[in-house]
DNA sequence: CGCTCTATTGATAAACCTCAAATACAGTGG
DNA sequence: CCACTGTATTTGAGGTTTATCAATAGAGCG
């Protein structure tokens, strides 16, 4: 499918050249709840995650956060914020122990000029995260909450899911505060969904746990 | 502000550039409501808006339109998708008499290798719509419908605003519906909201018509 | 074991959608 | 110029989803 041709070669490019890129870009780590950046900063650094998962959100008017994306392996954060010499638009927090990799904007412009390609891919993963937003905000304006909280468990399953003999396991500590706020619900319909579910045995959960033992039953539900 | 700095250098180029854009793409008047592009369509071309307006919608399950954007002179449309090799996310509508200049996916490339600049000004261009949709997002998720379309006419002021001695006209023939599909509410609240506005002497509108006499009210309204 | 953070669940209220019906308006053809 | 027709808008009534508030229970940690 067209549709991941650049973005896969974004993340092809970044790997094969992986040494080349750690020496000309520092390795960072993060322990749970690190901000990494913050909304309004000037942007200074572009990161890269290798390990982990990073929560980029907004701060709504009444101080309640949204969470705009998780960003997981292989993903970037912040780098067409440092080309434009803007701010970060989005905080970044770890929720578990990351890894990144940093360049600083000169290192950044640097690796795109020796690699004219990049600026390319970036245009296409910059452009994925666009469409991928324009259906959540059909989503958010059409569909009711449990079929938003359906739709993000199948797209947590594709990114952080894990095989395992009980199900699928969500491999990223989300407390139901950390999905209704990315889906735009409040925290208690979250945790009555998430109950009723888990009543019907279609998955598991403990405090910020989830495994999904039913994909399909999930699926269907998105569908409808 | 460096927010706008590759954007607005991307129109100029193209502005500069005009006569050169002509004889590379084909010039294309468009009548209201005729359809540029089609949702699920192979992305043949891409467009530059010269004059009136398009609509960016998509369908939702039930069949229920949303506006993702209204494109005015100086943006472009479609333009990643052709890119990518990909299919047309949103459709496109003129609402109004509109001009476009059009290249195909040929013509398109050939461009960006002779202006490579036009690789990372549509960087910034694909960014900006990013940002601007991760805001609205964030509105639709955390604000209700009344600051939700006050922040759409102040919007649209910028976009689509004529000074008037009467006030500041909308250069844009939007529906109730219309302006009910962009900001995720329904057709009867809109109409509910701009008539309490009207009575407030805030507006005034007629079918497809906003005049607005007191933009600081809405401003106002927008920023609680 | 107590402290704190997270999750659950019930009761209530608010915002908003849906349905229905009336009205206003623009364009058309006689 | 006017009636006619189709579309757009307005407004009321009622219902539904979901947020909010409050109270409780549970999990993890020192």
């Amino acid at each position: 499918m067209g549709k991941c041709l650049y973005q896969h070669n974004l993340k092809a490019l970044l790997s094969d050249q992986y040494e080349d890129l750690v020496q000309q870009g520092i390795r960072k780590n993060l322990i749970p709840m690190d901000i990494l950046f913050r909304e309004g900063e000037a942007a200074a650094n572009s990161y890269l995650v290798t390990k982990g998962c990073l929560k980029l959100s907004k701060l709504n008017a009444q101080g309640g956060e949204v969470i705009i994306r998780y960003i997981t392996p292989g993903d970037m954060a912040a780098a067409p914020a440092v080309l434009r010499n803007g701010d970060y638009p989005v905080t970044a927090q770890a929720l578990k122990f990351t890894e990144v990799i940093v360049w600083d904007k000169e290192g950044f412009i640097a690796l795109i000029q020796k690699n004219p390609k990049i600026a390319m891919d970036l245009l296409m993963t910059v452009y994925d995260r666009l469409e991928d937003l324009q259906t959540r905000y059909l989503e958010l304006s059409s569909e009711q909450a449990e079929q938003r909280i359906a739709k993000m468990m199948i797209s947590l399953m594709k990114h952080a899911g894990q095989e395992h003999s009980s199900g699928v396991h969500i491999d990223i500590p989300l407390s139901r505060q950390n999905i209704a706020d990315h889906i735009g619900a409040s925290m208690y319909t979250v945790s009555r969904t998430l109950s009723t579910w888990e009543k019907s045995g279609w998955l598991k959960s403990s405090r910020k746990q989830i495994t999904i033992t039913n994909p399909g039953a999930l699926k269907a539900l998105g569908k409808t």
